[in-house]
DNA sequence: TCCATTTTTCGACGGATTGTTGATTTATCA
DNA sequence: TGATAAATCAACAATCCGTCGAAAAATGGA
């Protein structure tokens, strides 16, 4: 790939990401993108049709980075074994905390939200497929953890992280794997 | 309320349900909205500031009817002490298919999602707090709980509703209740 | 280093959508 | 019926879109 190619890739998606955090989304155009990474607007369409697919290729690229380091970390365990895969992403959510709450939150786009559901659900799905018998509705199972980690990390992020990444993994496994009554019991877990 | 107040905005409601399920909501202009109301672009004005602000009255009273009915067909019981509750929203959905399809799915809206996600919750919220102990994180299961009935329902929706409403919703409960053990044990749900 | 290839720039184009204006016509309610 | 409110209509400037062709610049291989 020509490296006028990357460096103009690179310039757009940095832009992007900094125009995120000053406003709306629908609110950003072609224009401002170019002009924020010191280009032209003609420039942008030589490499993408819309705002959309510069978008999705930043955010491909950090979930992959993201399953990169869970398969790094948790080598050889299943997602819901332990809470540490969870907390990985907990963590990786709150380095990014200021994007993220954009991306995911009250302002957010809906392609976003439905490709990392996409995402999630595929991955857990493979493993879940492992673990439970036949006949169960594994991809519905991995949907609905997809969607509780998934609206809890919104709910984390609108009220600015009240909880550390570990408790909200520890919570989010307990309620997964074995359900509200194991929370509504006596071992209430403790805040962090 | 005006009487011609009162029809201009059930026009252009319905005007929109109409157009969503022919384009992208990023596609569809107030012009077409008004054209398709039989109506005077400048009327638009008149009620809404933006698209966003019709879909989202739309939206309010579709939930706020599906809770009355709720209400009205769970008498004295809290909304996870049976799949009862649960069934009624997804017959709620299923009911609305091609609209919600639409909305929360592939090319569905942030703010609809936001929105949901945050109604679903608050709901929630109040009755988790009667059945919770002191000091649980009922926010936050709140939220979890949202998160994996509305992804369930994405799943379902997307993929042609292959299971039935009461499947979907004996489903949720056991996973929200007792979580993925419940189902990978001896006990898997039996296809409806 | 040189040269062919690729990328980027530049200015400009028509077309579409936006939100608002003021004057006019129409419908409603009391 | 008459005062009030709502809807219509045409027009406005402003903005953004996607695309174009020609020119300039950068790249990588020979």
């Amino acid at each position: 790939m020509d490296r006028r190619v990357r460096r103009t890739r690179a310039m757009l998606g940095q832009a992007l990401k900094e125009l995120l955090l000053e406003k709306d989304y629908d609110a950003i155009t072609v224009q401002e993108i170019t002009d924020r990474a010191d280009l032209n607007r003609a420039t942008f369409y030589l490499h993408y049709g819309r705002k959309e697919e510069l978008l999705t290729e930043m955010l491909e690229s950090q979930f992959d980075e993201l399953v990169a380091r869970i398969e790094a970390e948790t080598t050889g365990q299943y997602f819901w074994e332990s809470p540490l895969s969870a907390q990985i992403v907990y963590e990786h959510i709150a380095a990014r905390a200021p994007l993220y709450k954009v991306l995911f939150g009250e302002r957010g786009q809906g392609f976003v939200i439905n490709r990392l559901l996409k995402y999630m659900a595929r991955y857990d799905e493979a493993q879940l497929r492992q673990i439970m018998p036949e006949g169960a509705p594994v991809a519905l199972v991995a949907y609905h953890f997809a969607g509780a980690l998934f609206a809890t990390a919104v709910w984390w992020l609108e009220n600015d992280m009240p909880y550390s990444p570990a408790y909200m993994a520890e919570n989010l496994q307990r309620l997964c794997v074995s359900g509200v009554v194991s929370l509504a019991g006596a071992a209430v877990i403790r805040d962090v």
